[in-house]
DNA sequence: CGGGACGTTGAAATACGTCAAACGCGGTGG
DNA sequence: CCACCGCGTTTGACGTATTTCAACGTCCCG
């Protein structure tokens, strides 16, 4: 979330390739700022650094999730970040790496856009909006835990990241590539591993989904959205941009 | 939350009473701008109407809830909204009066200081800082409702509940006015009416709170901060200050 | 071949939800 | 003043979704 990807810069150098900049609606000198520093790998596991300076860090390939521990060992991730978005600093959750992560430090211009103060205007707003989708985000999550049954919560997770892995070109059609653990996944529902289980093959048996080594096909998914009461979070603008050139980054 | 008031800018004429802005640390010409225009009233139960242009609110008095219904009728609370925090406007989320409530509406300057474009840079700064910490109590609903069990929870509930109302006043010692019926705080909590009502049996049982006809006692709060692992969203910079000014204006 | 993740399964425990009724209480109207 | 609501709280009995525990299967990797 807070994807700068998702805002007009459609893809850049994040993989090391050429910008692509098709149709950017930002100017290309604010673009050009937009150059990043470093990109470091991480293993599956390891827990990102805390941001030293007021860098802005930038997924470039993987998973990694927000996650919260309680004092007695359980587990809740807060929220995924997915490639093209930016990793934020919370103070209470730490950002660990669920797969193996590419992660880029922006260039400094981007901290100071996220100061909303310097920066060009269009690219502050495109902030404002990314990091509204953010928070959007995080209220369905909260209907999510608070108010759905383990199978919705599940259908509805899955829709959402299938919906945002398209969003960057993730994902050509129903299916993705998602190499997340069971217990992983079962941290961000806010379930047990063993129901998380259950549900994922009540999913199958239903014909709903078909999950297995970390490829995900949503097979039924107008059925999955009427379940999950599932409704989208990218304004349609975005929708119909795509598609969104940076591809094949969730696997390493 | 996004709560001006807790930024430096203490009390105001928000209760039509003086300034009051003790040590503000916000320029005078400022404050100034921050003039309310107009005080609406609403009964509890009422829907806040959607705000119009793209001016920002306030709640001066009462409590509304951020409020998502789901098809079947179920409803999640998603965050509740206490005197002295903005109105968020969002876009799936409907803002309920849960109480008898006053709105005012900010002046044009507040809308322009959202779009984190004009405005005065401290203001900004604390525009931000407020919105960061409404983000992290939303991270902290996730948390409980996704790893904590009721009675956590309800308990987890309450202090922030009490943190937040002492925050702008509007609770002395532990004991303050929180009056929401139990169906409203089951829905903020995730629970069915009736384990909630049980779950806060549980709590009076144990001597940790005493809550009758709208009015909370945390009775051994330290207990109830390790039962529920909570830890305060408010920098320690903001703590020291206090005793806000404008108060008992939760009741009506 | 052995070990270690990860997925899957079964049986039993439990936390929480649902249903339905009763209670208390302030408010209203006769 | 009392009777009769309506609304919120409380209680009991019961159903069920989800957790826990513990074991087994499988695949991969050394």
């Amino acid at each position: 979330m807070i994807s700068v990807v998702q805002h007009g810069i459609k893809g850049s150098e994040l993989l090391g390739r050429k910008f692509h900049a098709m149709r950017a609606r930002v100017a290309p000198a604010t673009l050009e700022a937009l150059r990043l520093d470093h990109v470091t790998t991480l293993e599956a596991g390891e827990a990102l650094p805390v941001e030293p300076k007021g860098l802005v860090r930038l997924l470039v390939a993987g998973v990694v999730g927000e996650v919260r521990m309680l004092a007695d060992g359980r587990r809740q991730i807060v929220a995924l970040r997915l490639p093209g978005d930016a990793l934020p600093r919370s103070e209470r959750e730490e950002l660990v790496a669920l797969t193996r992560v590419k992660v880029a430090d922006g260039a400094p211009l981007m901290a100071r856009m996220a100061d909303a103060s310097e920066a060009s205007r269009p690219l502050r707003l495109g902030w404002l909006a990314a990091a509204r989708i953010d928070e959007a985000m995080l209220r369905d999550q909260v209907v999510r835990l608070g108010r759905m049954s383990a199978f919705e919560r599940t259908a509805h997770f899955l829709l959402e990241a299938h919906e945002r892995l398209a969003q960057v070109g993730l994902a050509a059609d129903a299916s993705f590539h998602l190499p997340l653990t069971q217990e992983v996944m079962s941290d961000v529902v806010g379930l047990s591993v063993v129901h998380l289980n259950r549900t994922l093959q009540s999913l199958r048996r239903d014909g709903l989904v078909s999950a297995r080594q970390g490829y995900v096909t949503l097979a039924n998914r107008p059925e999955l959205v009427e379940i999950a009461g599932y409704a989208s979070r990218f304004p349609v603008a975005w929708r119909a941009n795509s598609p969104a050139p940076f591809a094949a980054s969730l696997a390493s």
